[in-house]
DNA sequence: CCTAAGTCGAACACATATGTTCAGTTTAGG
DNA sequence: CCTAAACTGAACATATGTGTTCGACTTAGG
């Protein structure tokens, strides 16, 4: 018969080698779609899979043989995503340190990383079940939260805001730097540090500005 | 003749009245469609021009009538918001006292109304002409651009980061509170002080916080 | 080297969106 | 009341996207 439709298993979570040893020329290129995927998806979300597929240099046949409809891709790569992204950012070691520290560390290693993240999640948003879409959410924010969480315990975050707004104040202005990154505004090398120097005072706590000696 | 196509200038930016009187009914139908129009984009980029005809409750015939391509639909959408919201802006007095109170005052006023504006303008961004985007880009950073420019002449904002920047910061905090009232996150009423509180000591010179007594 | 796994382009069925045309109906407004 | 302006649904042409099927070709790998 002429396509493979083998299950399609590509190295979804935890990587079991169930029952389809696949042929390593299928192997290589189920990643090649999967990389194609990540950019086609990130450069414009509304990418086609015919886009995919050439992006890939693979016929339309063979993609759609791996990954049977668009859906599945899409969470696909947001599964593959976020594996990569999670090693990236436990080399910033995020649960070691004084907070401030660790996510300092964290934006200069991976703001890339953690945006590109980002952009897929929002077209998975709007194309993707809901409940599928929690677990992927929880998993991707959780990092930064965690780390916020530990800061404000430390004393060195603000409590008197929403933990979830936090954690959104982040991510939300990791994507404008990643975006001014893009259009030019903004310089590769610089776009931590702009980061750095806009988020620290306002996760601080207010009274850190406040606290100024009350004399004549 | 069929349909109508007068010339269609839906009060482009200045309201003249050049040749082609309008009857009353073809006048509300306009605004209908406009008003749908932004609805049903800022709910959803993709919105097809038949939803959007049948949320302003008008023939799809007609609304192709008025606005000959999607394309011009989306270009008469942003302008007129962009009329709208300049007006609401302006309540708010952004030219007036020290810059960090009418900061204060656009916030809490304003912030739908910027938000919905930023929607559109992301929507326009990837369908639109490029050229055609600059100016209706320059027209709506400018009131907030004006107003921090102020701020640092005062000393009241930072001057250590591109003015760009700080811009893009407020722009991007907005839309992720606007964000976060959509999912229920955020209440209405609480979203303009977060955002206050946020930005603020993001926006403040940053010696105001390091300016500690260097004691032992 | 030989077979099964994999790939390929072409073509199909289906759905949806954009614009257009037409013929009939409603309505504003003098 | 009467006419021209405006609205209407139905149908058309066109384009693009999704997902499938088929037959032929290539290649991995025992």
């Amino acid at each position: 018969m002429g396509t493979t439709d083998t299950g399609h298993q590509p190295d979804g979570a935890g990587e079991k080698q169930s029952a389809p040893r696949r042929r390593a020329d299928a192997e290589r290129n189920i990643t090649a779609i999967l990389d194609a995927a990540l950019v086609c998806f990130t450069e414009q979300p509304q990418a086609s899979m015919t886009a995919i597929a050439r992006t890939a240099g693979v016929g339309r046949v063979t993609l759609y043989a791996h990954f049977p409809s668009r859906e599945v891709l899409l969470e696909a790569v947001l599964d593959h995503t976020i594996t990569l992204a999670s090693a990236v950012i436990d080399t910033a070691a995020p649960n070691e340190g004084p907070a401030v520290d660790a996510l300092s560390r964290l934006l200069h290693i991976s703001w890339h990383v953690l945006d590109r993240h980002r952009r897929l999640f929002e077209i998975a948003q709007r194309e993707l079940d809901p409940a599928v879409l929690r677990q992927h959410h929880d998993q991707a924010m959780s990092r930064v939260e965690q780390l916020l969480i530990r800061g404000q315990q430390e004393g060195a975050f603000r409590t008197d805001l929403p933990l979830n707004w936090l954690v959104t104040t982040v991510y939300s202005l990791l994507h404008a730097a990643a975006a001014d990154v893009n259009t030019g505004h903004l310089k590769q090398n610089t776009a931590a540090d702009v980061l750095e120097a806009t988020l620290l005072p306002a996760l601080r706590p207010p009274q850190a500005t406040v606290r100024r000696r009350r004399r004549g």
